[in-house]
DNA sequence: TTTTGATTTAAACAAATGATTAAATCAATT
DNA sequence: AATTGATTTAATCATTTGTTTAAATCAAAA
């Protein structure tokens, strides 16, 4: 009677004829993702997962449940990016902002609404902590000590630099709605102009190292 | 019976014993600007402001009304900067990049959560098409492109460069929660900050606008 | 004092919405 | 064929929420 979802994956023994809880994800992540916990109600994912509420129910357990789910899969993703570079200490300070930078475009090329909803929901507190902290603290943050105590770039608030590397990589996405809406761009414009910046942030960012 | 509120305001011929209007309008500013739309019910907002359900109704005739007024009023604020500096023929573009940072800095210091409210509202559409034109059509960008010309600059797409300058200025105050939650930063230490990049932002802005 | 308009009180409405239930159906397994 | 578990159907609940109403109160103007 009461499923938890973490196990049915592994539990589901018998048919699960077309994948309905996954279908139910899908369609959680698709709307949510798109307008937020408020805007998106139980029968709009039922019907876009081509499902019905009892069963969503029946899966999930509440609304909260599956949301929780979604929030968990984005910041995921965000954070295997940054852990995945950011304390490699075979990598020069130059390349990691490279490949952050490009990590970043490449995945939200594909999901632009993601950083709008994992900013804008407040329902996340344990999550985003970690965000931050693994920032601060990684091996990227010594690197950057030390080529400022070398002299090899200037005097930055390490917390600007990150605002900085994140801002110019994220905000074109938090703020596409504002700037695609009416005569805007269109989304293949978007994509194009986000390629250049993926080539240019980097060099943008070595500038600023060297402004005193 | 039937009130309509711009009316009001000149109409408003007798009492109006405390400014029982203002503070509705001051309490749906304060709680929609904070934590959006659908979050804010109609009876929080009676309650901040003090007065009852019914007058709430009887004056603004609806919550989409009110939240409309606010809506008004925060892309207000962001215009007048933008047009107020923009155009203007007699400064040079060092002096606008500096004062468009330092006067968003300013107003987002006191409303910090503006642009947040701005970006992820959806309802607004109508206003935000002005933004992208009055930026694209200034007289600022003129200068820009003159000074491409003259190669006093590097090559930059225009969209990116206003991307540049309005992510670095107000991307930390959308992502201000992320970074503050937790273990964060204080109140104080994130204005701090901010003043530091009221200082530095131009001067960052100027090294990418060498970079080839 | 009467009148008038601002404000309150309390109640109610209708619609939307998250959640639950019980019985039916369907498809694979035994 | 009988069983079992997944899924559907349809109905219902309880709560929240935006909005409205009607009658009362209150304070100043006439």
């Amino acid at each position: 009677m009461c499923h938890i979802s973490n196990e049915m994956a592994l539990v589901k023994n018998k048919k699960t004829k077309d994948g309905a809880e996954k279908k139910i994800v899908d369609a959680a992540r698709k709307l949510f993702t798109e307008k937020g916990y408020d805007a998106v109600k139980t029968r709009d994912i039922a019907k876009e997962a081509g499902i019905n509420l009892a069963l969503l129910n029946y899966y999930f357990r509440s609304k909260e449940n599956l949301f929780e789910i979604i929030m968990k899969e984005n910041m995921g993703r965000f954070m295997e990016v940054i852990t995945g570079i950011v304390n490699n200490e075979e990598t020069s300070l130059e390349k990691k902002i490279e490949m952050l930078v490009a990590n970043y475009i490449e995945i939200l090329s594909v999901n632009p609404d993601m950083p709008l909803f994992v900013i804008s929901n407040a329902k996340i507190d344990d999550h985003r902590m970690k965000l931050r902290e693994k920032f601060l603290g990684s091996y990227f943050m010594k690197q950057i000590q030390q080529a400022m105590k070398a002299g090899k770039i200037a005097d930055i608030n390490p917390a600007s630099l990150m605002l900085n590397i994140v801002g110019l990589t994220i905000f074109p996405f938090v703020a596409r709605r504002m700037f695609q809406s009416s005569n805007g761009l269109t989304h293949e414009a978007f994509n194009e102009l986000m390629q250049e910046r993926k080539k240019m942030i980097p060099k943008w960012i070595e500038a600023m190292l060297k402004v005193k």
